[in-house]
This record gives structure tokens, C-alpha cells and sequence, in this order.
DNA sequence: CGCCGAGTTGAACTGAATCAAGAAACGTGG
DNA sequence: CCACGTTTCTTGATTCAGTTCAACTCGGCG
């Protein structure tokens, strides 16, 4: 909970009373590993802040699945574009590990939109922080190998290379397990 | 002008008093085609809406360029990455068509969120909006080839295959013109 | 007319997919 | 604590989509 609040004081220098009211929302809920926040076909109607804990965001395929991001604590999760359309999710949010996490509904939050001062400060800087995060990706996939990829994704987050099966890496990135076991041995 | 409006109207539903507000900070400009409205390095000090022509947001590269983005007439386009962070632009923004825009400067933009009701409402749509394109397009540069990418491209934007110089297309769906060119060979 | 950028086509090459099989790690129940 | 099955990772052989380099065509424009 400390967590949270500092992240809210340190990002949008929230006022105490302010805090009262969004904090008052908030519910904790622990989960195993291997949990779906959201299931395939779902409306998202939380968003998630994770004290302890990895979640992988994947589109399930036949016979296999697309991950295509990872949040770790400290941050907020959602299948965001739900979450904002009110409509059925197309992918499912999932634990990688035993996790905490701080949830608000829909409902809540859009009434922390209208009742507090920096409500949709809050809720604006929130989507553009989201926006600036999916740009970089774009380009990233556009412009960088998958070797690239893999070893910038090593410098960034190498806990996540030691934590996360490396199949789930590899989906990540736009390529086979194989093809991601090669480049590995390759640059060892 | 009626256009854009139109889009307020329609999207937001913004009230008269607060389109006065809005509508006196826009500004009205013509341009040539190949005209940049941002340069590489050049922080983002506009929003521009589009009334007539189509726009392209590409990163030079040694001897050639990355297409990532078009925009089209009856959209706002804008550096929007640097425009939100105001940190020089890693991309160019700059005209295919001759183009006729309205925009608004980053400052008075800022006294449109907090001097309007719905300032920083329209902020967080227009984001939101963003982060939805961005989204959707990551999973289709993930999950689908070239050609299915150019296929798709072809039903929801005809027009654009038809106006847009071919290489700009292939930069776009992540290949090379030669690709591009053996595909629609293929396909016809 | 001649030039230049855009598009096409060909041939050789390459990174990654696919199919297939085996090795290592992991979890669960006995 | 071991034995078993399951999942994850590795490795090999083949195939394929797309790159690269190069030559040629076409249309517009100075």
C-alpha cells in the first residue's frame, strides 16, 4: 500500500485528501501463479496495481500463444484497451509468478474521475505513459533484429531473462523458441 | 473548420462556450507536399488537425527511411511522443500530399485542459485513442505476415495504396520495395 | 532530349520457421 | 526421497520468406 501511495505522490503529486478518496477503492488480492486476471472474451473492469509479482499479456493461438508484454510490481496492469472500450477482451492477463496486487473497478475509478481535482489528470498521464510505451515497441519491432531484441531486452530487464521461460521471451520478441535457443548459444 | 467541430462535437460533445475557448487557439496553415511539420531533434510544439492532404511520420536511417505512420485528413497528427514528454522528436513529421492544417501550440493547449470542463477529458480520449492504435497495430506486426499485413491494408485503406508511393507502404508493413513489389505480383 | 526517382525482375544468400527427436528441469503422488 | 510424466529447452535437417545487389523499364520534369 506504501508502494502504491508513493508512486502516486512522487507521479502526480496527489493530495492527501485526494489519495483518500482513490485509496478507499482500492482492494487487495493475492494470487497463484498461473491465475488469469482476465480471461479471453472478458470485459476488463479493473485496473491493477502489482506490489509482488510478474504478469505476461498473451493472445491465445491454436495450439500455442502470442505473448506480447510483461508488467512487473511496482507498475499497473489491465487489458487496457477493454478497460477503456468496455468491450470483450481479445487477450488474457495472466501470473507468471505468485502475486499481490491493488485493484480498482471501472465504476470506482471513473468516479475518482469526477469527484478529485486531478482525477483526469491522473487518468490522462496514465493513457499517455501507455501510448509512449507501445510507440517504442512499434519502432522496435520495426527496426531492430530479433537478436537485437533479445540482447536489449538483456540489458534492460535481465531479471526477467533469469525468471520468465525463455518460450514466453521468445514470443515476445517475434520468434520461434528455437530460433531464440539458437541465438542464445550463438552469442554465449 | 466546421470539420473539426464536427469531430469535438460528435466525439466529446463539447459545449459552445468551451469550443470558443478552443477554436480561438487554433490556427490555420498551408503546406506543399514534402513540407516537414517537425524535424529530427525539433521538440513537438503542435497539435494539428487535418483538413485536407495526408501526412507521414518516418525515422531517417543511414541511406534510407522508416515509415511507421500515415494520417490522414479529419485526424489530429502531431510528434506526439515528443509533444507529451517535450524532449526532441526521434521522428520526422512531414507532408506526402499538399496539406491544409489547423493547430494548436503545446502552451495553449495546456490552458485548454485546465480552463475548459473537458480539457483534460479530451487529453485522456485522445490518448486513449492513440494507445488503441498503437495496441492493435503491435499484435498485427507480431502475429501476421507481410503480405497478410499489405492485404490488410488494402481493405480498410484502398485509397492509400492508390496515393501513397509503394516503398513508403513496404517501410510500413516492416519489408523491403522489392518484397512488396513480388507480393503484389503474387496476389494479383 | 536526357535525367532521375520509382517500380519491377532476376539470382544468390540468409535468418527464421517448421518438423522431428532427444535431453534437462520440474512437480506431483506414491 | 525417488519415480514418473509433463513441460521446457536444445539440436539437427529442411524449407521458405524476405534481403541484398544489380540490371532494366517506365513516367515525369527540367
Amino acid at each position: 500500500m506504501e508502494e502504491i501511495r508513493r508512486y502516486f505522490e512522487t507521479k502526480f503529486g496527489i493530495s492527501p485528501t485526494d489519495w483518500e478518496v482513490f485509496s478507499s477503492k482500492l482492494c487487495r488480492q493475492e494470487l497463484q501463479k498461473k491465475s488469469k486476471l482476465i480471461h479471453l472474451g472478458q470485459v476488463e473492469n479493473h485496473l491493477s496495481f502489482i506490489e509482488t509479482g510478474i504478469i505476461r499479456l498473451y493472445v491465445p493461438k491454436k495450439d500455442d500463444e502470442l505473448t506480447f508484454g510483461f508488467v512487473f510490481n511496482g507498475a499497473f496492469v489491465s487489458a487496457y484497451d477493454s478497460f477503456i472500450t468496455q468491450t470483450p477482451s481479445e487477450y488474457v492477463v495472466e501470473t507468471i509468478t505468485d502475486t499481490i496486487l491493488w485493484r480498482i473497478s471501472h465504476k470506482d475509478l471513473q468516479e475518482v474521475y469526477s469527484s478529485t481535482k486531478i482525477g483526469n489528470l491522473i487518468g490522462r498521464k496514465a493513457s499517455e505513459e501507455l501510448y509512449l510505451k507501445k510507440s517504442k515497441r512499434e519502432l522496435t519491432l520495426l527496426s531492430h533484429t530479433a537478436e537485437e531484441r533479445y540482447l536489449k531486452l538483456f540489458e534492460e530487464r535481465p531479471e526477467l531473462i533469469r525468471k520468465i521461460p525463455l518460450k514466453y521471451i521468445a514470443s515476445y520478441i517475434g520468434i520461434t523458441p528455437q530460433a531464440l535457443s539458437r541465438i542464445r548459444k550463438r552469442i554465449t
